[in-house]
DNA sequence: ACATATAGTTGTAATTTGCAAATAAAATAA
DNA sequence: TTATTTTATTTGCAAATTACAACTATATGT
């Protein structure tokens, strides 16, 4: 039997590096973890700060810096939530849509080429384990509490 | 269709907690891309600086530096070649090699436990799905390069 | 011997990180 | 209603991480 821990530390590597390099869009210069504040914030709808933070695993005060970075640069919208003005909402602006578009195309572009070298079957097959994957380390009780 | 990109994303990310929190042992504290680089100069046999700090890719100025943490904290030797005195040979220490194989048996145990929510067969195909997207992301021409 | 290439290290400055403490707005207790 | 506690987010600060440019030291080619 193959070492598990392997195959996941690379892939896990490649991914991540992937990510990484993904991450230069027209002349806005984004960090792998900005990237990853942005597709949360976009597959969510008005999340609070708390919500995406705890769901990337991240500190809440490293958060809050990089929000306000990314409400510099102009990506990102805070909105004080009227029924609990504690809170703010997240959501993308225009320009921060945009760039998490584009990083999504460009991730999917790339995996596209990676299933190329498969069939359909494997990639069907790749896919459907994935999924089952996430699905029992979700169950897990050891460890990864913090996303979803 | 499910979005691949999310699936990706998910899987990732956990994984990147898992190592991140199976980080602390004993009385040592082990940053994440210090657990990465003990991983990476445990497989290969007296890698040089240059060998590693590519297949993490990292570059090779913060990964100097790195080294030199944890050559301070016992946990890796630094050799110099004695046909080529410019490259330094890396190796574990013996307490370098503990922590490091307490890390491994610990995201084992782990993998154990989330592989344990499945049947012997479903296991057997996430197994071999991910080494074949391990070998197809290897082929790919467009990214990743740095890995293997 | 001299120029050039390679492996690794340091100077330095920017960025990122997380703990502790602060603020500010609910929620709860009295 | 006021006082107390809890919750959401922000700052102070000091340490760790990063990467570019410049440097040292060794090896290779002419």
């Amino acid at each position: 039997m193959e070492n598990i821990r392997e195959l996941f530390q690379v892939m896990t590597r490649r991914f991540g590096l992937l990510n990484k390099n993904c991450c230069s869009i027209d002349d806005v210069d984004i960090s792998l973890v900005q990237s990853h504040i942005l597709y949360e914030i976009d597959k969510r709808e008005h999340p609070s700060m708390q919500q995406v933070a705890e769901a990337l695993g991240m500190d809440i005060t490293t958060f809050s810096r990089q929000i306000q970075n990314l409400v510099k640069k102009g990506l990102v919208k805070k909105t004080p939530l009227p029924e609990d003005r504690r809170v703010y909402t997240l959501s993308l602006t225009t320009e921060g849509k945009f760039i998490a578009t584009t990083i999504d195309r460009e991730i999917n572009r790339y995996l596209e080429e990676v299933f190329s070298h498969m069939t359909e079957f494997e990639k069907e097959t790749v896919i459907r384990s994935i999924k089952l994957l996430n699905e029992c380390m979700a169950k897990s009780s050891v460890c990864c509490k913090p996303l979803f």
